[in-house]
Parts: structure tokens; C-alpha cells; sequence
DNA sequence: GATGAATGAGTGTTCATTCAT
DNA sequence: GATGAATGAACACTCATTCAT
């Protein structure tokens, strides 16, 4: 994001909120981080606090309970899918339908890549909490992909290949199936995908 | 020992063994109920022993800790799971592919009909600790319902068909999406699995 | 035990006793080698049951709770020690004063060897309940060995030489010492000993 | 920090660490007091706890676990002990070697009367957990009471003197016998030292 | 005489949250 | 705005002991 005039005043006019935002930050970081070593179980406020550098009562003060940090966590990486899923959406015109799943397939396949732990939580958090929200994300995208398709019967079809790749996804990493990194597991999700729609 | 003409009357029979079989099974009910009630957060030892109507300790007397009372209920769910599999594959071949799926797909959606917090915990367990149980004893049967296939490709395969069946279930369950009650939703579940495996 | 004629009628007589007696026979021998493997800490009156092979309600009808059953083991171990002394004190004339005091230095060492985690147990249990009970054995023995001394000069003698000696080796039985074990260790405490009654 | 004038108003210096101080002393206090009066057995966290008036939440804020709070005791009264026999080695050269081991009797046999319970407990859980340290420190000394003796031997006479000395003291305050308060008992003691290291 | 089943009071410990400063 | 101190309700679990048979 490239810094607007309005920035610098708005920081200079109100220190304090700079200030608030660093904290936010801190907290958000140390929360992720804990996140990911210690798993949901370890995932205490006051463990984040210390971590974070903060008081226990500051960590209080922007966030009304515990669940708000993961949620507030849960939302970044939703923001990220998000957008990385309206990059893929932007090209799909030209990129074709195959291109297109299969792109899809990729994003949700990195994204559990890597700081595994992390998402194990965070997806079990949103699962929980927000079931499916990972999932509608896609399901919002799947009409596009489908053949002159709506109303109830899309709704259907969107909620079934969006909760298949999600769910296979989820399960190859919670299983810790070395599949994830195989590129026939991809090409069998998009092979799931596709049949499915035609 | 020898089964004595006595050991018919089975209300009478080893009065000890039997009144601790009732200490079980109460304590399993309770403990069900709960699940159902409360989910996994409102599952505490103390409460199942409550609602059960023993002592905690009588509770203690039975399962080594907290996490062989959940697994237990997860071991019935899995036997009766089992069992109905076994039957739909007793019939696969009289039965034909699409009937057998269709069995499949309806078995997976019922398994969790009713008593949905309950399954919703018992799965969430299981999934936890014995990851892709339940989908491995799908996974298992797949390779009958695919054609003359077979080694690593049909390993992958099997695996996104069954962690896509229990997926989807899974996501409808916990989102409690309506759709797990249309015939629709089996419908396309099986146009799912049929089209990937063609 | 060379049987008599009136044991085998003794049992015959009453076979109850004879098979009580056989029981509380078991029970001290499990409670005793759990005392030597788990130490005090694990000893558990189920555990203890368990391990004898019988119900624990038949012990509670032997012993009228736990500390009743470490105490009948510091007994037995008592009554073996006060029989080692006696021994000693019956062959002090004839052996004189330094070898009667060796020979009792050398049984306490030698009582404290082997079994350790045992005789740490029972010791531990005698010193704070009947605290003392070991050194007061010790200290009726002592004006025998002191030349021509009576009264309370001399109990407060007996008192500080059979603490000492007991002091010095349950402090070498705690700390693990390897000192137990040399020649060195033994002739040293003789030599407190004589000394101090010179 | 550098300090500051103001700091000399201590209680007026940070509040806080103040308010945590006096907790930490109130938890203590508790924790000598119910030691004193119940024994090891009685000494729970809970009744510590309010026995200090603060939440039980509190006192493990400040203290790991339970063994840590009994430890903390043992410190001070270990420090105390280390520092009294500092004294009496500091004028050892000048009081001359009776006195000097006249003085150490002294010191211990102090350091059990009054609060003896407390002490019972705490002797015993140093003696469990850094078995010796108490002896250990008076074996230090000893060497330098002992005529050109050193090496090996000089080894088993350090340690058999200070746990003889330990020894007995020890057992006069378990048996609670009315010996610790006579002066011959010090003499005693005092006589079996230096005839020993004669 | 023997027993298995049952138990409640109690244990040490955790953690999200509030309060006074 | 920031904080350290304090906390109580709750947790999983243990064990000496009793009761009905």
C-alpha cells in the first residue's frame, strides 16, 4: 500500500492511535506465532500478551476476548485468500475454465503449505466458528465456472465442489499426507473439479 | 468356566460384572448426551459423572482419563459405520456402481443426521486423533468401483474420492447446512464421485 | 519352621485362620515390595490389594487402614533387628567391647544395603511415627557398654551414641553415599563409638 | 537503574512490585505457619492460599508449583544456617577448636527450637530433595577443626562427624525429647566431636 | 471370609478476565 | 494508553475407605 499524504497527518494529529496500531500489530504477530508453535491448545491470552511485549490488560483493551484475536487473525488470512482468489477470478475469462480450477486448486493447496500448524488452527477456528467460510469463498466463484447454471440446483453444485476441494485439502493436511506435494494430487483435484461441472 | 443352565437367567448372572456393565453404558449414555448438548468444550469429566448419576471416581474406575471416554463413543460410531459398509459391499456387485455410491454417499449423510453435536464432536475426535479413519475405510472400497485401476494413481484416487465424500458431509454438518436434507444434495454427491471415477 | 503335631490339628481346626493367616501373609509381601519399587509415594492401598491378589476389602478386613500395614512391615523389620542385636549382646562378654560394637555398626550398615528404596520407606515411616524406635534399640544396649555408668548422664549418653550411629547411616542410606560400602565408613564409626564412650 | 532520591521512600517506590512483594511474604508466612502446625501432610495449596488470604490463582503466580513454596522456605532457612556458621568460622582461630564446635552444637540445636514442626518439615524436605546439603556444610567446616587430616579419610571423618551431628539433633527434634533442652546435650555432643577428631 | 463396585472429599493446577493505578 | 497484580471458577484426576452381596 503506498502511503497517502492523509497518513502522515492523521498519525501526526493522533499519536496515540500509532501507537495503538503498533500494539494491534504486535499482538496480531505474537498471536499468529503462538498460533503456529503451540497449536490451538497452547493459545492462551496471556501467553500472547507476553509474547506480544504487551500487558495482559492491553491486549484487553483492543481486543474484547480471546476468540477476537484468532478471529481477527482468521480475517487476515481470509483477506489474503480473498484476494488472491480475485486475481485468479480477474484472469479467468482469458485463462480458461481448466486454468482457472486449477489455479484455484494451487491457491488452496500453498496456502496450507507452510507454517502448517498455523493454519491447522486458524482453519479449525473458522471451521468451527465461521464453518464454511473458506469455503463459500470459492462456492462464490464456482457459478462463473459452470455452464450457464443457477438457482437452487447451483447452490447445490457450488457447495459440493467448493466443500470437496476444502474438504480433501483440509483432510490431506491434517492427515500430514505426503499427497500435498505431489503435483498428481493436484491434477486429480482438478480432474474432480472439472468432470464434476461438465 | 462352564456355562451353567443359571446363566441363562442373564439379569441374575454375575450380578457384579452386570451392575458394572450398567456403570458403563450410563456413563457412555451420559456422556453422548453431553456431546450432543455441549459439544467438546462443555465435556467435562465432572459433568458426564454428574448426568450419569455416579461418582466421578466411578467414572475413573472405567476409562483411564477423559480422552477414552470420547474415543470409546467414536469406537461404537466406527463399528456401526464399519458395518454398514460392509453390507453395502456385500450388495456392490448385484447392486451396481451407481447403487453402491448412492448407498455410500446416503450411509455418510445419515451417519450424521440427528444427534448432529453429538457426531459433530465424536467426528472432530476422530478426525483429530485418528485422521482419515473414516475416510480410509471409504478409500478402501473405492478401487472396487473404479475401472481396472490400480498402484499409486488409484492411491491418490482414492483418496480425493473419499476425503471428498466426507468433506462435503462434514462441511454440510457443521455449517448445519439445510441441504443435508434434500435428496438434491445425495444427488449431486453421487454425480460427484460417478463422474470423477468414469 | 519344623511343623508340630498341634499345627496340623490348629488347622484342621479352624482352616479360616490358616487361610487368613495366608493372606495377611500376601498382603504384607506385596505391600512390601511395592514400598521397595514405588517407594512411600506409590504405596496405595488398591495398588497394594492388587498386587497381593486380593480384594481390597479383604485387606481393610486384615488391617484397619493403610498406615496399620506399613506398620506391621517396620514391625517385622523391627523384630529381625531386635534379634540381630540380641544376638550381639548374648556374645558381647565373651567378644569385648570394640567387636560387639562393630558388629552392631556393621548390622545397621548391613540392614540399610540391598532392598534400599524398601528399608528408605519403613525407616522413613519409623522415624516419623515411632521415631527413634531403632535408635532406642540401640541405646538399651549402649550401658552395656559403658564403663560403670548409670543414671541420666548415661541416658543422655545411650541417646546421642545410637542416633549417632543411626543418624550417620541413614544419612549415607539417603544421600546414596558410596562411603556404605567401604571398610573406611565402618571403622570410622566404631571409632566414634569407642571414643565417645572411653 | 540509577537511583533516585525518591527511592529511598520505599514504600512509596513502585507500588506495584511493593504489593507483589507483600504478597510473596504474606504467601510465605502462610506457607511457614501451616507447615508449623499441620506437617507436610497438611501443607496444601489451597490452604495456603488462604491461609495467606490471597487467591489461589495468586500464590501460583508467583511460585511454580507447591514443592517450589516449601523450597523458598528451605532457602531462608538455609541461608540463615549458612550465615550463623559463617560467624562462628570467622572467630574459629581465636575461639579455639571447643568452642568452636561448642558453638556449631549451639547453632543447630537452636536452629530446631521453637517452630519445630515447621522445621520438621522443612529439614525433612531438605534432606529428601538436597539430602546432606544441611551436613554438607558442616562438613566443610570440619576439616578445619581436624589435626593435619586430609585426603580420603579426611573425607569419611567430615562426613561422619557432620551427620552425626545432624543425626542426633535431628532425632532429638523428631522424638521431641525433652533433651534438646538440657545443657547436657549440648555437652554431649560437644564431647562426642572432639574425642572423635581427637 | 471374601470381594468388586462405588465413592466424595480433596489434590494441584490453569486461564480468561478485571481492577487500581 | 498502558499495565502488573490479582483472582475464582473450573478442570482432570487420586485414593483411602465403605457397602451390598
Amino acid at each position: 500500500m503506498a502511503r497517502r499524504p492523509q497518513d502522515l497527518d492523521s498519525e501526526r494529529r493522533s499519536p496515540r492511535q500509532a501507537r495503538a496500531r503498533a500494539t494491534i500489530a504486535a499482538i496480531l504477530e505474537a498471536a499468529a506465532r503462538i498460533l503456529e508453535e503451540r497449536g490451538l491448545d497452547g493459545f492462551t491470552t496471556n501467553h500472547v500478551a507476553e509474547r506480544a511485549g504487551v500487558g495482559i490488560a492491553t491486549l484487553y483493551q483492543y481486543f474484547p476476548d480471546k476468540e477476537a484475536i484468532v478471529l481477527a487473525i482468521a480475517e487476515q488470512e481470509r483477506d489474503r485468500l480473498t484476494e488472491a482468489l480475485g486475481q485468479i477470478l480477474a484472469r479467468a475469462s482469458e485463462a480458461g475454465r481448466e486454468a482457472t480450477v486449477r489455479a484455484i486448486v494451487r491457491m488452496m493447496v500453498q496456502a496450507f503449505e507452510g507454517r502448517r500448524r498455523a493454519r491447522k488452527a486458524i482453519v479449525e477456528t473458522l471451521m468451527r466458528r465461521h464453518g464454511g467460510a473458506m469455503a463459500g469463498w470459492i462456492a462464490r466463484v464456482v457459478p462463473g465456472l459452470m455452464p450457464g447454471m443457477v438457482g437452487e440446483a447451483g447452490a447445490t453444485r457450488s457447495f459440493v465442489v467448493s466443500r470437496a476441494i476444502t474438504g480433501v485439502v483440509r483432510s490431506a493436511v491434517l492427515e500430514e499426507s505426503p499427497l500435498l506435494e505431489t503435483p498428481e494430487f493436484e491434477d486429480e483435484l482438478v480432474r474432480l473439479v472439472l468432470r464434476y461441472l461438465d
